[in-house]
DNA sequence: GCCAACGTTGGC
DNA sequence: GCCAACGTTGGC
């Protein structure tokens, strides 16, 4: 099993409107990013698990833990004028994006803020790319290691 | 609202 | 294929 990390902007689609969808599950749509897109095409599988954190907000910072439930297949969302996503390039012949679903499992007993994850940006965090200047990737690996340090901090 | 970082676009 | 211009992300 492997672990990631998913943006998201909570203003816009936050932890609680995942916990609030059908069987707390939700396609994660809108990624248009190739990066992100071949992680969830090619490398995120079914029992993944993934901090969902909260960006461009107040307190950025992880807000709790879904599962991967559905592998990647085609973001329709591409296809459809009037989504706000639409990518008039993406071909249904030939499809550029891809999402996952995602099944909500818990809030962490405490937000755990960026500013607070900065902390252990030389020690145990030193190559989590979400403490790299300048990122912007919006989904990213978490190595084990990292996982459980992260969730040592509870 | 500012701005650094980085991705994308498009002219050549 | 280069690279300047532009757009977006996201912390602050």
């Amino acid at each position: 099993m492997q672990y990631w990390l998913m943006k998201s902007e909570p203003d816009v689609y936050g932890i609680e409107h995942l916990k609030a969808m059908p069987g707390q599950t939700d396609h994660w749509d809108g990624v248009r990013n190739y990066q992100a897109r071949n992680m969830m095409r090619d490398q995120m599988k079914e029992g993944d698990q993934v901090f969902f954190y909260h960006s461009n907000c107040k307190e950025p910072g992880i807000a709790g833990i879904m599962e991967v439930v559905r592998e990647g297949y085609v973001d329709h969302t591409a296809f459809d004028p009037d989504e706000k996503y639409y990518d008039p390039k993406s071909d249904p012949e030939n499809p550029r994006w891809y999402m996952v679903d995602v099944r909500y499992l818990r809030d962490l007993k405490r937000p755990i803020t960026l500013q607070e994850l900065k902390q252990y940006g030389d020690g145990p965090l030193a190559d989590f790319p979400l403490l790299r200047r300048g990122n912007r990737l919006s989904i990213m690996p978490v190595t084990e290691q990292q996982w459980d340090f992260i969730l040592s901090l509870e």
